[in-house]
DNA sequence: AATAATATTTAGGTAAATCTAAATAATAAT
DNA sequence: ATTATTATTTAGATTTACCTAAATATTATT
C-alpha cells in the first residue's frame, strides 16, 4: 500500500485520536491536522476506498487492522527519529516532535530497522511513549495516570502527552523531565492547581492543563 | 523562500545540469527529472517568477545567485545524509542515494548544522563529491579527469559520477571504490574498452561507459 | 414532539504538479 | 532557400488535497 504524506498524516492521527474513544470523530480529526471538516469528510472516503478505516457517514471513523499496522509503522518512525534527534544530536525534547513529523515520511523499512539498532533499539521515546518495534508490537504505555488524577504523594514522571514546544519548554524551566521525582504538596480544589516539590528545592504551583498531561506512576 | 519537494528537484537537477552547459535545455532536465517536457515548461515558469533561474522561452536555463545558493543547501543536506547512512548506519553507497533523495527535502539548518558536526563536518560524500560548508562554499571537486580520458598509467579513484546503483554494484563486484589504485594495462581503440588490474588480482576489462564514469587523480 | 444547536456532508471551486496532443519555433539537411 | 527534423511551448485535462458556503443529519433543549 503506498500511502501519500498527507494519508500518512491522517493514519496517524485517527490513531492517536482512537485510543480510549471508540471512533473518530470528523470534527476530532479537523481540529487535532488543523483542516476543516470538509476535507476530513473528503479522505475519508478515500481512506475507506483503500480499507483503512471503516467508516460510514455520520458514523465516525476507525482503523482497520491494516490502517492500524500501518499507523504503527509511522509512529515507529516518528518516535525512532526522535531519539536519534535527541541521542545523537543533542536536540532538546521540545524541538524533535516538528522534526519527526517530517523524517517519519520517508518510508523504507531498511533504514527505519538500521536506525532502531543504532540507537540499540530504544523502547521508549524522548517524551516517554513507547516505539512499536519492527513487527508493529508495541508495550503499552507505562502508566495511564496523569498527575491531575493520580491520588500519590510521592510520583516519578513517566511520560509527556501533549508535545507542544509551549509544554514541554515550560517543563524544562520547572526543572520536570523523564524520570524525575516529585513531591506532591497540596491540591487546591478550587482551581486543580497541585503545589508540587522536587527535591530540595523550593515547591511551586502548577495549572491543572499543566498536570493532565504529565504522565506520572507513585514511587 | 519557501520551495516545495518538486521546485526543490528542480533547482537541484538545474544545478547538476548546469556544470560545464551554459545554460539547461528543457529536455535535458525533463530527462533528468524523468518527467515531460511540458511539465519543464510550466515550472519554468513558476521558478523564474520566484527569481530563482534566469528563463526566456526557447533560450534555456540558468540559475541565477539566488536559485544557485538554494540548489547548494540542498545539495548540502543530499550529501551529509549520504555519509551519514554509510558510515552510521552501515549502508553500501550503491544504496543511499534513493534514500538521500527523500532526506535531503527536511528543511532545517539546525538538523543539517548538527548533522554535519556529528559526522565530523565531511568534506566528501560516499561517492567523492565534496560537501557544501553551512554558507554553501563548496571546494571544487578533487579531480575533473575520467579514466576515459586520463593518459596516465596509475591511477586513484577519486569519484563516481553515476550514482546509479547499477553502476555503484557493478564497481563494489569488480573491487573498485574509493581510493582503489589501479593500473591501466591497455586500451582498447576499438571500442574504447581499457584493460585495468587492482593490485595482486588479475586484470579485468571495463567498457566505455563505465571509465567515463570513474574519476581519478595520477599516482 | 418540536425547536434549537451542533456536527457532518455535499456541491462547487482553487492551486500545484503532472499529463497528452497539437501548434509553433529553432536547427539541421538537402 | 526550402524542407525535414527536433525542441519547445501552449491548450486543455486530470489528480490530489485543500477550501467556503449551503444543505442535511444528529443531538440536545425546551
Ligand atoms: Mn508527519
Ligand atoms: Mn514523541
Ligand atoms: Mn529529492
Ligand atoms: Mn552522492
Amino acid at each position: 500500500m503506498n500511502l501519500s504524506v498527507s494519508e500518512e498524516n491522517y493514519i496517524k492521527s485517527i490513531y492517536k485520536l482512537e485510543e480510549g474513544q471508540d471512533s473518530v470523530t470528523t470534527n476530532a480529526l479537523a481540529y487535532e491536522l488543523d483542516t476543516k471538516p470538509a476535507s476530513v469528510t473528503d479522505m475519508a472516503k478515500k481512506l475507506k476506498e483503500k480499507k483503512l478505516i471503516a467508516y460510514e457517514k455520520y458514523q465516525g471513523i476507525n482503523l482497520t487492522p491494516e490502517g492500524k499496522k500501518a499507523a504503527l509503522q509511522i509512529v515507529r518512525r516518528h518516535r525512532l527519529w526522535e531519539c536519534f534527534l535527541v541521542e545523537k544530536l543533542a536536540f532538546s525534547w521540545e524541538e524533535v516532535h516538528e522534526l519527526a513529523e517530517e523524517l517519519e515520511h520517508v518510508r523504507s523499512e531498511k533504514l527505519t530497522n538500521r536506525l532502531s539498532e543504532f540507537l540499540g533499539n530504544p523502547a521508549i521515546d524522548p517524551h516517554g511513549d513507547p516505539i512499536p518495534d519492527a513487527q508493529g508490537k508495541m508495550g503499552k504505555p507505562r502508566t495511564q495516570t496523569s498527575l491531575h488524577k493520580s491520588q500519590a504523594k510521592r510520583l516519578e514522571v513517566m511520560a509527556v502527552s501533549d508535545k507542544s514546544a509551549a509544554l514541554l519548554e515550560f517543563l524544562t524551566a520547572k526543572g520536570i523531565r523523564l524520570g524525575t521525582q516529585l513531591d506532591v504538596i497540596e491540591r487546591y480544589a478550587f482551581d486543580n492547581s497541585i503545589e508540587i516539590k522536587i527535591r530540595n528545592q523550593p515547591a511551586f504551583t502548577i495549572s491543572e492543563q499543566v498536570s493532565k498531561n504529565i504522565m506520572v506512576k507513585a514511587i
